[in-house]
DNA sequence: TTGCGGTCATGGATGACATTGACCGCACAA
DNA sequence: TTGTGCGGTCAATGTCATCCATGACCGCAA
């Protein structure tokens, strides 16, 4: 993992379809030097996966939440995790320090979509407290371009 | 907007170096249309770009941070946003209902440079309040599959 | 029913591109 | 100096995206 590599991935987030020979004259290699690297930073783990960034209004989601949780005594954490990770309509699920045990960031297509999630939490017996809070916008999309060469 | 069109987000949600034969395969299209609906998805902005998912520890970004901040009352909202954006640390930032304005989520190498981001809100006066919540792991990974045919 | 226009998918030709393997040079250790 | 391994270039090959002409299907009006 060197400056090389992140000046690759950071071309990468920007368009993932860019073509290995564009990537290597950026870089200064060969496009089989590039597709090497690539392929590096791919069997590595650094990079996950390649895919695209959806607009969430085109899916009919246009509420995005941030659910702040705290479990139940009685909650299996493993299980909630689990009931978690089976929820296409959690996008991310952290485990935080501080007040609340989780931090559940999710996008329903409405309002009555989050209260059925919270009502299926409680029914399930993992939730002790819960607060949410809605977004309005993004000033700042969710792009994540790692800083190039440094 | 279909549930063709559903499905082939989806497809290259989990890997957008599909082929397009393949995702025709799934879909029962042919290459060429697929191609076209997908041409037409990026047109429209649903489909925003093609990136990949890289893995913050290969970064040397340990730090995953969710920071509320209530602006001060002197505060040129329009100004915030753009310092936001110009963070490449910031990978969020929402303005949320509640008792606080944003919420960011950034990711830092250390919790100095947390501190950093920090200080540089107050000296230029757009910090009235804040609080920061730290994530110690990730049940639910970063994944948006968008549910497929419904 | 028939004729017409628009939308959308098909299929094949073409060119761009990823991928692979052979070869080369450099750094480092014995 | 010599052997070894890593990381690069270059050229050949096959796959794939892309483009265009053609054709099917659907709704509508006469």
């Amino acid at each position: 993992m060197d400056d090389i590599d992140r000046t690759i991935i950071s071309l990468l987030s920007q368009d993932a379809r860019r073509a290995l020979s564009d990537i290597g004259a950026h870089v200064g290699l060969s496009p089989s030097a590039v597709n090497e690297r690539l392929r590096r930073l791919v069997a590595s783990g650094a990079i996950q996966r390649f895919t695209v960034a959806v607009e969430a209004q085109a899916l009919d989601l246009p509420i995005l939440a941030f659910v702040w949780i705290a479990l139940s005594e009685r909650a299996d954490e493993a299980a909630f995790r689990a009931h978690a990770a089976a929820d296409p309509q959690i996008e991310e699920c952290h485990h935080v320090t501080g007040e609340w045990s989780y931090l559940v960031k999710m996008r329903t297509g409405s309002l009555a979509d989050l209260e059925t999630f919270l009502a299926g939490l409680k029914q399930q017996g993992f939730l002790g407290r819960s607060q949410t809070v809605l977004a309005l916008s993004s000033p700042v999309p969710g792009v994540f371009v790692p800083p190039c060469a440094g």
